[in-house]
DNA sequence: CGCCTGCTTGACCTCGCTCAAGGCCCGTGG
DNA sequence: CCACGGGCCTTGAGCGAGGTCAAGCAGGCG
């Protein structure tokens, strides 16, 4: 059980509470949950009237295209919100699933409704977080769309990097990245002996070494370099962000 | 100019406006103007006070690799919102260009912010709007990422064309889609010459015709069903949206 | 008229896919 | 205790989809 409110730990990414503020999204109910590896949350075409925060583990949004491969479109990690987006579209146009064993917490639509039409900075601040994975989503059609394998496989690790770190889950220049090479291909577009092909280019290059779901970076201005990575859509820097300005 | 304030038109597609919400939305002051063809309307990194809504043309988002080449990550018709993010994201992380002559419809950020700080389903809309906007990317890094070049290219007609279809901007099989093969090429991920074989094929398989500017459907279920086409993930169907269903 | 942009086609090449086999690790059951 | 099986990783060989390079053509515009 966090100590914090998950809710309101979200929120206080993006704006400083007001004490009311604070007190209402308190008031949300929220059922944490403990998530297997490998299991199906929400599927494409589910209609849902609650939606989760990831408070630790590893969760993919994938589509299954019509030759049944799948496409993993998205990872989310800690403090992400996945499925929010449920919260006003009817239906769920892709697969949400655990990766690895997941603690979750689960927030009704309704309540959340509530919150966000009494408390407009907060449903800014919710919108805002769906902006940003959608900004991720833009640099993800470029990273299958045009980037070669090597640099693709880097800019993934680049990313996951970063945004590991941001929520404190990096340690020095590892994190814990519990992918297969199955899985990386789901996200990159290519095929797993592929994908194996590259990480040991980048491993015997000396970038990076990815083994059994820790990724250690060597070198991380070299990757970055390699990958075309900036992070600016990222969307890290809350303090410049137009919500923060509000209240300056 | 109009008969229809832009934003009032944006807004009832979603929900159905109370007057109140209706005149409020009528105060918020909108700039109409027309902008030439490939002109950059925002570039990435920069910061911006104000959106626009289309009003007619054809818009693209799209960000330039580390080599220089151009992704398409997004295209905008008429009723689209583009660069709504920058609402509440700070930083533009992508270009926002027109390809060709289009109108547009100017909105300041603050009086935007008050609209929907003051009128919660109003947010909800727009809010639904990006939302939107998130889900047909999803589809395009399954497009890039796992279709072949021919359903490719298939899919993206087919998109295009329920989109058109659905602001009334089709007639018949046809609708208008000025893209030249590079710029179709930034859009899927291919090159120009390929581009122009998958056309070729499309054409002599007798799918569709894409001339000048205008695409021309022969054969819509063939087309959907090579592209693996599946409208849900445009959540067209508004009345089965949860906006809709707050007031019946 | 001449240029520039966009379309078209051919020839060649290469990156990444497929197919196939083998190895390692670990959990399960005899 | 060992045998077996199933994930997952690894590597080789061959192939093909799509890229690159190059050239020619058509139409619109200064």
């Amino acid at each position: 059980m966090p100590v914090v409110h998950p809710l309101v730990s979200k929120l206080s990414q993006y704006i400083k509470l007001t004490d009311k503020e604070t007190s209402a999204a308190n008031a949300v109910p929220v059922r944490l949950a403990r998530i297997a590896a490998d299991q199906d949350v929400v599927r494409a075409g589910d209609r849902t009237s609650r939606s989760l925060l990831v408070v630790n583990g590893l969760l993919a949004t994938s589509k299954v295209d019509e030759n049944g491969e799948r496409q993993i479109v998205a990872l989310h990690v800690a403090e992400d919100f996945p499925d929010l987006l449920t919260l006003h579209l009817e239906l769920m146009d892709s697969d949400l699933r655990t990766i690895t064993g997941s603690d979750v917490a689960f927030i009704e639509h309704a309540p959340l409704r509530i919150l966000t039409s009494e408390h407009p900075l907060l449903a800014a601040a919710l919108w805002r977080t769906t902006l940003i994975d959608a900004a991720v989503m833009r640099e993800w059609v470029v990273n299958v769309g045009r980037r070669a394998a090597l640099p693709r496989v880097a800019h993934l690790f680049s990313e996951m990097f970063a945004r590991m770190a941001a929520v404190g889950l990096s340690e020095g220049h590892s994190c814990s990245l519990p992918l297969t090479q199955m899985q990386l291909g789901e996200a990159t577009g290519l095929s797993v002996v592929h994908v194996n092909r590259v990480l040991k280019d980048l491993r015997s290059q000396g970038f990076l070494s990815f083994e059994r779901g820790l990724l250690t970076i060597h070198d991380m201005a070299a990757l970055h370099s390699l990958a075309g990575f900036e992070r600016d859509y990222l969307h890290q820097d809350h303090h410049a962000d137009p919500l923060k300005q509000v209240r300056g």
